[in-house]
DNA sequence: GTGTATGATAAGGTATGCCCAAAGAAATAG
DNA sequence: CTATTTCTTTGGGCATACCTTATCATACAC
């Protein structure tokens, strides 16, 4: 009964929760890219289908309900990241966008026989967790941005929204379970050289803050 | 451009154009499920976009750039089914309806890359082709009804609509490639009694209509 | 060739999901 | 404690995709 715009909702509620709980309107209306009107009439919506609380001026949280789908649509988002990437071998850069078409035509039964077929994978290719039972986003890691010369790391995820920031890292060999040691950190929020594997880098300080790493 | 909704008209259209061209708007919005106002109302944007031609009192057909998008998005379908009842394990009865999401949230990529895995598959779990180049349905067969005692055949493709009729055939292990005798057929449409394997079966002259043979 | 059943269209309505512009309420900064 | 900014709500619109009811056109049968 909930209809995939109402399911992105609820999945962008879930995420946005992870960073500030409960979370403003108009942090949610900037996330999906329309209006705070229309996140407005959609929470109502969602308040009147028992799936989030609001409190004006305040922000909305999920219940219960709204939890477990939104955790669910996270899930069938990750698991269809990993088949296309480890099954089907799309690019890297690419699955984020097809997942998100995917994740709204996955029945609970289709989940659960992806999830088995797929050995229930950990992560999704950008590092994110697919199982989540408390929220999203693992909370271990620190941004790379953060590192001081001499420090080694392992990638743990990098931002998955932006698919040129992707295929960036994609030709740097930045993804989860690389290795990477900072050689270099220019002052004034200045960029990071780095070395990973063979070779050296230069990457902004903008770029180093979405990806989190775990200190070696 | 194209919407879920007119997705699923273009598909139609192509299968009914199999049976009779033009198709009619009756039957187009029969088979939809929803009135012929409506159908007459989609079949305006259709033609606005170039996708269909439309002589009213005949019919709709599809133009070139309509027959293509149609073809995919059957290939999509059957590819999905395969994937899902072959990989994933899914009762063979369940997939049309899970096929029916997935086929609307596939890019051409994807398409792509399933039919690779799935190493280019003739026919979908019920025995329809799932290329096409020209139309969808196999023209080859004949009904099992038709069948006269005595005579054996191997079953070529079944009707995919009806998930009751489905499951009924899954009991009588009455699926593509299945060897079948028919035994005795009684009269004034009565039932068959077939032999399938060891067992012995009698089926309604309706269902046995629905099942398409190839003499043995 | 007229009449009836079928098919086409016009008019008006519902629900979703988005938009803008403007007005009103609350929170925070000075 | 006011003033400004930020957030909420109201009202009006647009597009999609359905619906019903009612009228109008066509085709085929007798």
């Amino acid at each position: 009964m909930t209809t995939d715009s109402m399911e992105q909702y609820l999945q962008t509620i879930c995420k946005l929760s992870g960073e500030q709980s409960p979370v403003a309107l108009s942090a949610l209306a900037d996330r999906l890219g329309i209006s705070s009107v229309s996140a407005n009439e959609m929470i109502k919506k969602l308040v009147a289908r028992g799936l989030v609380t609001y409190e004006p001026y305040k922000g909305v949280k999920l219940t219960a309900e709204g939890q477990t789908q939104a955790l669910h649509l996270i899930r069938r988002h990750r698991l269809w990241e990993r088949f296309l990437t480890d099954v089907l071998g799309l690019p890297w850069d690419r699955v984020h966008e097809e997942a998100c078409q995917l994740e709204h035509a996955t029945s609970p039964l289709v989940e659960e026989k992806l999830a088995q077929f797929l050995n229930e994978p950990e992560t999704c290719p950008h590092g994110y967790p697919v199982a989540g039972t408390d929220c999203c986003y693992g909370e271990k890691g620190l941004p790379l941005s953060e590192l001081e010369p001499g420090q080694r790391a392992v990638v743990l995820r990098v931002a998955e929204h932006n698919t040129d920031l992707l295929r960036y890292l994609a030709e740097l060999e930045l993804r989860p379970h690389t290795v990477i040691e900072v050689e270099e950190v220019a002052p004034f929020d200045g960029p990071l050289t780095v070395r990973i594997g063979e070779s050296r880098r230069v990457i902004g300080r903008q770029v180093a803050s979405q990806i989190a790493v775990q200190m070696a």
